[in-house]
DNA sequence: AAGTATTAAGACTATTATATCTTAATATAG
DNA sequence: CTATATTAAGATATAATAGTCTTAATACTT
């Protein structure tokens, strides 16, 4: 599971929104990068991508900011990791040779197709409203630490 | 799974190793990386790290190579990883939060741990004779294949 | 209409990962 | 002892990722 630090911001980010923005009020970036410990500007151009993907919606100017654009049980965990990390690769075998999935040429290909199938399935069934309903019955204060010590 | 090519293309080479070097014969980093399609040179400061960690033995000169130092029945897939990606971390959650494994602060962490586990148990299992006695019951060009087509 | 708050976009910089090049050390062969 | 084949080590180069900064566009407020 080879996620970019892009596509993990935009999940906690994501998930926050979903949290925070169960009305339909925009919630600044600004709001989001301070409560996650993540660059600014940084994390304006990971939301931009969302956007264009028609997972968020923004809006500039007073009052602005960003907000789901599809209620979230209808957003999964893939739809956001594949807007942003176009071209990654879940789970990649650790010889990760050329066909594979198709011939059967690898070692350790039948152990591993066998957990890739699972975590596909996983992050295609796990919508944002899954997690945020299961962020809420955990600490809230998961999101709050100083980001030198998130292990990204 | 968060391996680096330098992780891979040591997999790679050591697996092969195995295959040609039943004996005690030294196999030369130039016919390794001929081979598989690694470049020299970065495979030979790969299989430093290797040599560093004893898991294999070199020699320098006319005849010289490299070699496992161990039986490949005693040389497992994390051995390998571990002596390269000094600080891998194998199946990281996508949210990767700190404390993740400790505390339960985690939306997606009881799917993901498990997954985690089967994955880590796998690979402090599987070792090398397993691993080159599946691919010599496979295509045995399976490593022929041009270094731009390897989706590493 | 003017001022302000906000996202959009793109240029720029920094850091890390990957790859190459050069020289040194060492072992063998003749 | 000399020439040669090979790994060791480290300096340099390139590419990918991560992060910062500046300016533009837009929408609200007064
Ligand atoms: S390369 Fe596909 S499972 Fe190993
Ligand atoms: S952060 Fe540990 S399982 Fe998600």
């Amino acid at each position: 599971m080879h996620l970019s630090k892009s596509s993990i911001y935009g999940l906690r980010a994501s998930i926050l929104l979903t949290k925070m923005g169960g009305d339909k009020n925009y919630v600044t970036i600004r709001e989001l990068s301070d409560e996650l410990n993540i660059p600014f500007h940084f994390l304006t151009k990971i939301l931009q991508e969302l956007s264009k993907a028609e997972i968020l919606e923004s809006l500039r100017g007073p009052n602005g900011g960003v907000r789901l654009a599809k209620p979230p049980n209808r957003i999964t965990l893939k739809d956001i990791v594949t807007s942003i990390d176009v071209k990654y690769d879940i789970l990649n075998c650790p010889l990760g040779l050329p066909g594979c999935g198709e011939h059967s040429l690898c070692p350790l290909q039948q152990d591993w197709q066998n957990f890739k199938l699972k975590v596909e399935r996983m992050i295609s069934e796990v919508t944002l409203e899954d997690l945020s309903a299961r962020s809420k019955n955990n600490d809230n204060d998961m999101y709050h630490r100083t980001h030198n010590h998130l292990n990204a």
